[in-house]
DNA sequence: CGGTCACTTGACTTACCTCAATGTTTGTGG
DNA sequence: CCACAAACATTGAGGTAAGTCAAGTGACCG
């Protein structure tokens, strides 16, 4: 998607000086130096729209940071319900150092690129580079925080605010990336099927799609296609989702 | 409180050797020079039962671990449903570094004593003494994985299969600590009231109380007083609670 | 002995689920 | 370029798990 070319993405060779999330992701904090060693090791993987990463069980010998596109992490319980307990943007982390094998099913839910290191070497560096390891220790407490909001949203919202919820939470985080203006209406692409907000939410595919057409009819949002959402008025939307409205545009 | 009195516990002078979680904190990983450094500057706190620690929002200016009793973590809407997102037991940390005010309210829901740092000198050592920072990441990777397991249990799982689920948690990490056999009958006792456990499992504390009076009436397990439970049959319960069956007794 | 606290149980309501039919968009091959 | 299928989404009708409201028990404590 960066650079030149059609569908291609020829993301073989970025300088991480150039990479779009070297300022948010786990090594944000290197220097030049530790800089010039990742760029030794690390290497590029793509994946398309709904291909699995990984399954849950499955030997994980690498790590690695989404760079573009999205991703999932998925519990099944025997029986197949399925409950989403990860949402993965670009410059979030993915694998857990000190563990062979994934916990979860890891899902790209569209084209995707990581930058990705073998795990033995990775958890070399965290030794070597503290920077990595100090960034890693603050990404993941950030992610148990968006954790716990989860919990919230799971054991206490009812249907219609946790959509509001979860429109809002993808509201903010690509704002977030594109530092797109606060004020006045806000638009979003969901990346997401009715079926993944379900599993991501706890709910039926079928109460997903009545509650986004109510909050439709409400005006709380307009809709065009199945996923284009313009949110005339976020303050509204974040009413419906039962937060406390203060809070600033990011979190 | 935390001092001489009636009930006593004088654990103001413990020696870091001879600490019940030392093998289990934050501190596991230090060596002797390091705990060394520690001992200088922890100090503990005690709480009573039903003693609220920090309020949400509130300034914190203190990091810790718990070293006896158990805590919780919860959020609440501003409409005052609750939802707990920590269950803190002894060897768990409490508090961020790198953020100065509480996310969440902690409540002490036993009487409780915290091993604690001031939040400067806690941060400053873990640039200094690397293996703290290293055990704290171990640790939050864990919490992070928990929070991902409730998440399941919050969004997919019945009420029946709730309460089964967090009388074996409480059975496993209990066990954990204790060290206890594994074969033939489990005993626990729960720490947490109906309505605790309700602000746990995202249920009523009515929905709670019936489904105890379920499984009691079904034999998946005795008991003695409130609280006071006797499985006689944990792979029973496992499957009561909707987990693969399989795995080790502890997680 | 009265009051509070923690819990249980019952009767009724409701939010969400299940099952089923239908609509819309997109891509594919004749 | 159209026909057809496949994937995704919407909507309706009816059922059910869990919530709400309410009454009542037992233990403990001043």
């Amino acid at each position: 998607m960066s650079k030149t070319a059609a569908t291609p993405v020829k993301l073989t060779h970025i300088q991480c000086g150039d990479c779009p999330i070297r300022h948010r992701a786990v090594c944000a904090r290197c220097d030049d130096d530790e800089l010039a060693s990742l760029e030794e090791t690390k290497y590029y993987r793509s994946f398309e729209a709904g291909q699995t990463i990984v399954w849950s069980g499955d030997r994980m010998d690498f790590v690695g940071s989404v760079v573009t596109g999205i991703a999932t992490l998925t519990q099944t319980m025997e029986d197949g319900r399925r409950q989403m307990v990860g949402l993965l943007l670009p410059s979030d982390f993915v694998g857990r150092p000190g563990r062979d094998t994934a916990a979860y099913d890891v899902v790209a839910t569209t084209d995707l690129v990581m930058c990705c290191f073998r795990k033995k070497p990775f958890e070399e560096m965290m030794v070597s580079t503290p920077h990595v390891g100090q960034r890693l220790l603050e990404m993941t407490l950030d992610e148990l925080d968006a954790a716990r909001e989860w919990m919230l949203l799971l054991g206490r919202k009812t249907a219609r605010e946790k959509i509001a919820s979860l429109i809002a939470i993808i509201a903010r985080r690509d704002a977030s990336l594109k530092m797109a203006d606060s004020g006045g209406s806000v638009v979003v692409d969901l990346p997401l099927t009715r079926e993944a907000m379900s599993e991501y939410l706890g709910l039926t595919l079928e109460t997903v799609s009545r509650q986004i057409s109510a909050l439709r009819k409400d005006g709380i949002i307009v809709i065009e296609g199945k996923r284009h959402i313009t949110i005339p008025d976020f303050e509204r939307l974040l009413e419906e989702a039962g937060d406390d409205s203060d809070g600033g545009f990011l979190v």
